[in-house]
DNA sequence: GTAAATGCAAAAGCTTTGCCCCACG
DNA sequence: CGTGGGGCAAAGCTTTTGCATTTAC
């Protein structure tokens, strides 16, 4: 009833969450680099896998909880550390004495960050103009640039002036 | 006895460091400000017009008990965080999990920093592009921008290509 | 004289680490 | 089965705070 499958598909097949997958994009990443694969490691993974905002160490040990309540902050931490230096995750400051991660999507992918500072929301932005000036800015300086930081803080603009 | 005090009244002409020159640019703006002129306040201020660096709180506190040794952590830690709020100093991530301080030269002073990885080594840099790019892109998103950070990491080219 | 500033020490985050047990490969 | 990984709790660091005392204006 109410029309055929393909009217509206993806409601149809089942909704598993993003962190219940089988396989997540970042355990795949850990496969590739051989990292031994404990329980703990592959509920961070999906975690890591399904956020899309830029969790805390808190925030992602509640979540990890929910998966599996054994696990440990410190190995929250450890594992950040860890898929860090594998560059699976960055690490990034939006300022507030806390560390943010999120999944690292690839070798160059250096999108950067708008903090509303009224709310504390957080958009990402790519800029190529900007990743142009940036590797210019550091040649100049005699540089070759490793990583970089953006953050822009700012309020919502209320009217156009 | 032992001769007037007039005779040695502030140890004749010493060549005063600038730490101890008797009027700081920092001073100047404390007053304008009409913030109370305590002596850690006048001393911080003093340290820190005298700084070419981008010292921690504790740099700051070894350079500050060397003028007076009563000052507590606790004052440094306080005044920075009023002379930041009075937009006299301007506080920067380095990335290191400490917060390091400069004096801010103007309301639009905007200059960021390239870090060298493998010394540690900060330059500072100000470009224009990059200024008018960054509120170009604020803009776009729809935001005003009320303050922005960027560090470059980078390590210094041997050749060039 | 009064409100604000400071020193001291304790507390409060966030993150790391030692130690011993457990599990992956 | 041996070695790396993990849980737990304690320690480490940087920064903040409560309280009694001192200081600037």
């Amino acid at each position: 009833m109410l029309g055929q499958a393909e009217d509206r598909p993806v409601a149809v097949q089942i909704p598993v969450k993003n962190a219940d997958a089988v396989e997540s994009r970042i355990e795949d990443l850990c496969a590739k680099r051989g990292l031994r694969m404990t329980e703990p490691r592959r509920v961070i993974a999906r975690v890591l896998s399904a956020a899309e905002d830029h969790p805390d160490a808190e925030a992602l040990y509640d979540r990890v909880k929910e998966v599996d309540p054994t696990i440990s902050m410190a190995t929250i931490y450890r594992t950040m550390k860890l898929f860090e230096e594998m560059d699976i995750v960055s690490k990034r400051d939006f300022g507030d004495g806390r560390a943010r991660y999120e999944p690292q999507s690839g070798p160059d992918d250096h999108h950067h960050h708008m903090i509303d500072v009224e709310t504390g929301e957080v958009l990402e932005f790519y800029n190529q103009e900007l990743e142009d000036l940036k590797k210019r800015i550091a040649r100049d300086l005699g540089f070759d640039l490793v990583d970089h930081h953006l953050e822009l803080f700012g309020t919502r603009r209320k009217k156009q002036h």
